[in-house]
DNA sequence: CTGAAAGCGCTTACAG
DNA sequence: CTGAAAGCGCTTACAG
């Protein structure tokens, strides 16, 4: 490193060195800087002169160990920043938290999991408490998470957790959007899932998709079937594999009438794919979504979803996470409502002889959005 | 607050505690976390589990001050965290600066202004340094804050700032669509430019807008005008503000042929508008917008618009802090390049009969999105 | 109005 | 393999 770290010289000054430099005490240095009313005028403008001069600040590091504090919300992250950063529903939620940070004052570190795992990346944190987003592992994690001292909330993880929590009616939700296409017509349904997490194959599924999955399950016994019964495809969280997916099933032997995404994203993804076949929605093809992010509203036709407020989430853990840090314990699990939003994506299916038509004319490719 | 925290029992355990607890030292206690193979086996797994027992875990805090880093990277933002988390162009920069954190390990601390002051909020960060976006106040800000001895990397600066720094070449890009303009043969060209900072009064223009319009101006005088010749409204950079004022443009008497907006979320804004009017674009008005957000080539039609890579800005922007704090000093400004993008939103203007037809059209009110 | 001292919680040479 | 001691940089009673 150039230019080393000698005794008085190079270096971050610290309030000693301002002193020193000032022929003041420490005490008085930083008092000029936190208590302005306990010096004189001339003796604290000195300080702050000479402090300037050194290009001195108080080290934050030392203030909050001192204080107790860092005036920071943590929220720990079940992916790495970029692919956070890169969905939509992060964003939105990340809003919430957000509003209630700058509304406190406080800022918003992003923690993602290290060497693979959330927990491992607490104690690189130098946060006031933590949002947890998604922690879908065994429930020990979640356990051990609340005995160390550090405040938390947890958000869209498991049902039978007992830590304080915030979750949305993801079950309910997901049986409305069933009954509405029942409720069409639809017998042809296929469902776009979600990956689940690493190790569902030992555990079993988790969190929002154990209980979208479940609402599924009970909108098709309502109208006496069975998942046996849907068409049911398990991708990463992305338009593009939305998109592939729906073009596999479009160009299969008995497409489906209905799509369900569990995850807007991958609804997204489902439009594109049938406006580049030329397939018309709804008319030939229904479409619902799961979560009604902003762009849902956009899409042509727009997109029926299922509503979820994932900026009130965000608002919501956040607002609670702060509740326990100030020791106002109220340790409470809270479900948010979801509903469904009825736009122009879903409409009944088309007579069978339209139905035959369109899928003898889609066994062709669409053609790719970029020249 | 509920519990207390006397002596030896509630509060935070320290290592203190833990070490008391297991009848060994401090030193053996933060052996058995840092460094194992200085314990034997039995002496670390009882103090493990000790510590596992009183739910002990190393203060973050105080083993940052120890070591000297944080080994976080902090972005100095230039508005509250809910508004920098709606603004799609922040999302993407974010994303660029997340890559290099997950490569490198670091975590992300969001910074908003404290009392409307970016600079403020730097005693109340524990980082290692700070990407400083759209700092467009004085240039003594840029200075005092180089001098602090935290590193810095800028953003979205101004051009004459010796800090370190990444940009994009705005000027040059934004001269670019207006020559695309003109030579499609455009003549009325209305420019939907963006709210300059508070106090653009006194000091001018600063930081890209002041590039942006200056490469205005560049194209303008290519083609032998001048300012005077575009209409030009500055608005805040949301959808909604571009919306309502394409909308007052058509109304008028003389309608644009083209709208060049600085900013895509404005571009987008101009396009939900044309729709809801029934203007065909290209075929009566042009679009043009800038940055090439995601969605830039989502839109229908899908927009023309100067390409700067944010998300490599942002990985830039990282990568330089980076450096700078591994003292790998290298404190250059960058400048990245801009592009324009040619989609389907632009092509010569109508011919005057058909232009004036639909002027007489437009007259009406389009229909709003929700019912 | 100002200074010496203790302590926030940790880690790491240093000596045994 | 383990303990006593110093120090990271700050703030705040406490005494003057």
């Amino acid at each position: 490193m150039p230019g080393g770290r000698t005794g008085g010289g190079r270096g971050k000054p610290t309030a000693g060195d301002v002193a020193a430099a000032a022929g003041y005490s420490r005490t008085a240095v930083s008092f000029a800087f936190n208590s302005p009313d306990q010096l004189s005028r001339a003796t604290r403008e000195r300080i702050l002169a000479v402090a300037e001069e050194l290009g001195y600040r108080p080290s934050p590091l030392a203030r909050m160990l001192r204080a107790g504090q860092t005036r920071a919300l943590g929220v720990l992250l079940p992916q790495g920043l970029a692919a956070i950063l890169r969905n939509p529903y992060y964003t939105e939620f990340l809003r919430g938290v957000g509003e209630v940070c700058d509304r406190e004052g406080y800022t918003l570190l992003l923690t993602p999991p290290l060497r693979e795992s959330m927990l491992e990346a607490i104690p690189y944190a130098a946060v006031d408490g933590f949002v947890v987003c998604g922690l879908e592992t065994d429930r020990g994690e979640v356990a051990e998470l609340a005995r160390h001292q550090t405040p938390v909330v947890l958000v869209d993880g498991d049902p039978q957790s007992d830590a304080p929590g915030v979750d949305v009616d993801d079950r309910r939700g997901t049986r409305e959007a069933v009954r509405h296409l029942v409720g069409l017509g639809h017998r042809r349904i296929a469902v776009l899932s979600f990956d689940p997490g690493p190790d569902a194959a030992v555990r079993g599924y988790r969190g929002p998709l154990a209980r979208r999955l479940a609402g599924l399950a009970d909108g098709l016994a309502e109208a006496g079937r069975t998942m046996a019964d849907v068409e049911l495809a398990e991708v990463p969280i992305s338009r593009v594999d939305g998109e592939r997916t729906v073009r596999r099933w479009m160009a299969g032997p008995e497409p489906p009438t209905a799509i369900l995404a569990l995850s807007d994203i991958l609804a997204f993804g489902a439009l594109e794919a049938l406006r580049d076949l030329g397939v018309d929605v709804p008319g030939e093809v229904s479409v619902v979504g799961f979560d009604d992010l902003a762009e849902a509203a956009r899409t042509r036709p727009a997109l029926t979803t299922v509503r979820q407020d994932t900026e009130a989430k965000g608002r919501t853990a956040a607002g609670a996470l702060l509740a326990a840090i100030r020791g106002e314990q109220q340790p409470v699990r809270r479900l948010l409502p979801t509903r469904l939003v009825v736009r122009a994506s879903t409409a009944p299916p088309p007579p069978p002889g339209r139905r035959a038509e369109a899928a003898a004319r889609n066994r062709g490719d669409g053609p790719s959005d970029e020249p």
